[in-house]
DNA sequence: TCATTAAAGTTAT
DNA sequence: ATAACTTTAATGA
């Protein structure tokens, strides 16, 4: 889901270097790129006015990212921060729109990878509200999962922190650890020096 | 059932 | 070294 590179280049696009933790956009800014993930990751995030993380998103290689709002011209919602350090490829907005009346085919591409994303937020939320810590946890390990080929268990090792699993389910971290720990006592994950494997 | 606080050990920068 | 992450335990809503 992502438009090639050289395509973007050709359009004017520019290569920016991230560090961990440095914001690419943060909330209530006006949307001026169309932005995607060429290494590392990026996490879409909001902070509550006690300073507790909740992470919205996580993008990798290839995603894209603020498109969305790119489209409507409201500020955007959410911060966009380097989790890794990453090399994040970004096109004007006008010129964004450009290639997109000159290359009719990346509106489906685009109009495609909004929907995706929209129904995995949907999908998402119904899985994480209203459940128990250990379901919740269970259900967004699973739909990490669905991503990758291997669906045999234990064979997919959770690429977050137990912060960053917190922070997705909206859980502190002593309980997610905790649960983590219950689950590993009842076979439905495995630890391996640290990770967990699913 | 889960959040919060505190305290200590471990890993990453 | 220092910050970030992980873990355990006690306490309370």
């Amino acid at each position: 889901m992502s438009i090639k590179e050289n395509l973007l280049q050709s359009a004017g696009a520019t290569l920016e270097n991230y560090n961990a933790s440095e914001y690419i956009f943060s909330e209530r800014g006006i949307p001026h790129f169309y932005y995607q993930v060429l290494t590392g990751e990026v996490k879409l995030n909001n902070y509550d006015e006690d300073g507790k993380e909740f992470i919205q998103n996580i993008l990798g290689n290839d995603d894209s990212f603020g498109t969305s709002m790119l489209c409507i011209h409201k500020t955007y919602p959410v911060n966009a921060i380097a989790i890794s350090k990453c090399v994040i490829i970004k096109l004007q907005k006008d010129s964004f729109f450009r290639l997109l009346e000159e290359f009719p085919s990346l509106y489906n591409e685009v109009f495609k990878s909004l929907s995706e994303r929209l129904y995995k937020k949907v999908v998402l939320m119904r899985k994480i509200s209203c459940r128990s810590a250990a379901e919740r946890l269970k259900e967004v390990m699973q739909l990490m999962k669905d991503e990758h080929i291997d669906q045999s268990p234990f064979s997919f090792v959770i690429p977050l922190t137990r912060q960053q699993l917190a922070s997705l389910t909206g859980l502190c971290v002593e309980t997610t650890i905790r649960t983590i720990k219950k689950m590993e006592r009842e076979k439905i994950v495995r630890i391996e020096n640290r990770k967990i494997l699913y």
